[in-house]
DNA sequence: GTACGGTATGCATACGTATGCAAGCGGACG
DNA sequence: CGTCCGCTTGCATACGTATGCATACCGTAC
């Protein structure tokens, strides 16, 4: 006679059918105990719980889904989080959603792999939602409203798909551009630079589109506007750049914070002063500029309301309503010329 | 005789079944062709693709676990994201937990509730494994073993329990505290400050042993060595107020990177020139501290390193082996007075 | 005392998949 | 031609929980 093979202490899971041996009660008894407004008495109740707190149990949530039909989960897709604005979000996101009683399923998309295969790979998962961080998605994937139409509603966080029948909630990039436009030419600038993020993004592009247009108002064109990425490096060399070509603007718009201190940091080299001799705004707030070093001007976007809104929005899903825009608050710091306004 | 009542239009649930009936297979056949290794001819596996792909099927993983008894789901636990530092390990990890077919669930847990309250909701979820990440969690919830000894590892990330029988992986902080001080040195500096962060968490006090032991090791002490948080604020703060009582470092080490911004804000506004003065070192190297403005010499942690052997850690969970540590590499920029080592 | 209504409980089944087992099939070999 | 073996296949069951249904119980009203 042998003896039994070692094996790992793995102390055997604990079911609801232990639990109701312990506590003398029937399974269903112990399902109803930790379901809120099930019909069951108080006393067996406690019963129940003092047993599953004897033996350390604990409701599976995934036999849970499976006959519930609703997991609980919602995925929060991210691509490289570059941009210090959307980890923020992202833990935001995720502290908002336990809130409600719901975990978050982080799935990240790189640049490689279309949006929608890891869409396909959350949604086996059998996610209630969706909701997709810009970061590197570029073209709208066709079929990206394929999910929605099975079921579960898609949501873009700070972009937005025209013809795409997708949720979205965004930031008004549209009436920031125009703020900032508006916040340059108060501080008496005339000669206007826009320095763009990835061209492909309606973020980008409504920003531009808001600046551009309300510079038109004053009678007036931005003196250059590239575009490339949303990273600092290219906030240096497009100022670098655009200097060495002769060109002297006197205000600068940063598509974001991290390009704005990209052309902070450039002007500082060319030894241009702000603001007395150039302004700089930017947009998004994030802590970076807040530094003692930097003082950035700049755009803030409303994160918490947007997240809220944009749980209310997945918790009942009207499609074809456009964006759900937030008006973004100027933070006034020492990178624009002028008062406040 | 009434129309039938309009309901919202959401795709019937797919399941083995609709394409094992599809494919004129048994549902046996679905799911083997969708297990690598499973025994199926090619003929029907394709047969099954194909039918698979008409109905636009995807296998259920919530059914599929509670079967196979493992989820493949992985908890990464985040308090408050204030060190930039985090999200960049969060996102990785994200990533580098996909690449072996694993999903990353993300939860979050604040200084009110207890880390074993977050662990317990995360197992049941049926984790595989769970990695803490230190961000403000102070001290050592004594029951945190419990849930390694139910079968689950937990592994601390970047921050270490004497005493527990857990798992950590860490960057070697106490001899980056020693090359830090080395480096300072040499830059001929005599009278050293440390600026800390959270006193109470394992990362502070390894940077601060091997930094004062070295310094012994010269001869001398630090002339301050205060600790708080691991923010900005502080940062600047401590700098300010070591000055205001008449303290004059001729060198600072921050505990991160973001302190030690904080500092070089703060000596800028003091009026002392880094580094012909004074010099100043972090720990991380995060983003910010590549900025022109500051440029900052700092010693890195090896971040993907150290999430390849976290993930090693957890596949093979040996206990009672102490942290894991990384040695960390100084990133030589400009805030260090001398040459480059 | 009977009828009735409301509440609590247990039984049985379903959710969608993986997998042990037995059976079917075909080919190779003697 | 019979036997055996390997490869596929389908059947049946199990994973752990929620819930419709029937039943048992208790109290109240007539």
């Amino acid at each position: 006679m042998s003896n039994p093979p070692i094996l790992p202490v793995s102390a055997a899971r604990i079911t609801s059918h232990d639990v109701s041996r312990e506590a003398g009660v029937s399974q269903s008894a112990v399902s109803r105990a930790f379901t809120p407004g099930a019909p069951i008495s108080p006393d067996t109740r406690r019963r129940v719980l003092e047993a599953a707190q004897k033996l350390g149990y604990q409701p599976n949530a995934i036999a849970r889904s499976l006959v519930t039909q609703r997991s609980g989960i919602v995925a929060l897709i991210v691509g490289e989080l570059h941009n210090p604005f959307y980890p923020q979000a992202l833990s935001q996101f995720a502290q908002a959603l336990e809130a409600r009683g719901k975990r978050a399923l982080l799935l990240t998309h790189d640049a490689r792999r279309d949006v929608q295969e890891t869409l396909d790979a959350a949604s086996s998962y059998q996610i209630e939602a969706a909701i997709v961080f810009p970061t590197r998605l570029n073209a709208a994937p066709p079929s990206l409203g394929d999910v929605s139409r099975g079921g579960v509603p898609v949501l873009l966080f700070n972009r937005h798909l025209p013809g795409q029948d997708l949720l979205s909630v965004a930031c008004d990039n549209h009436a920031g551009g125009r703020l900032a436009s508006q916040v340059l030419l108060d501080g008496g600038a005339r000669r206007l630079a826009f320095i763009g993020g990835d061209p492909d993004t309606s973020t980008n592009q409504d920003r531009l589109n808001g600046f551009v247009e309300r510079l038109a108002e004053a009678g007036l064109t931005p003196v250059a506007a590239p575009a490339l990425s949303f990273q600092y490096d290219w906030g240096v060399q497009a100022t670098l750049d655009l200097h060495a070509a002769g060109e002297r603007p006197d205000a600068f718009f940063g598509a974001n914070d991290i390009i704005a201190i990209g052309v902070l940091d450039a002007l500082r080299q060319l030894g241009r002063r702000v603001p007395q001799d150039v302004s700089v705004i930017g947009f998004d707030d994030i802590q970076e500029s807040a530094r003692l070093a930097y003082r950035l001007t700049t755009i803030r976007q409303p994160l918490e309301t947007m997240i809220e809104d944009a749980l209310r929005a997945l918790d009942d899903p009207q499609p074809g309503h456009g964006p759900r825009l937030h008006p973004g608050e100027l933070i006034w710091r020492d990178t624009v010329r002028g008062t406040r306004p």
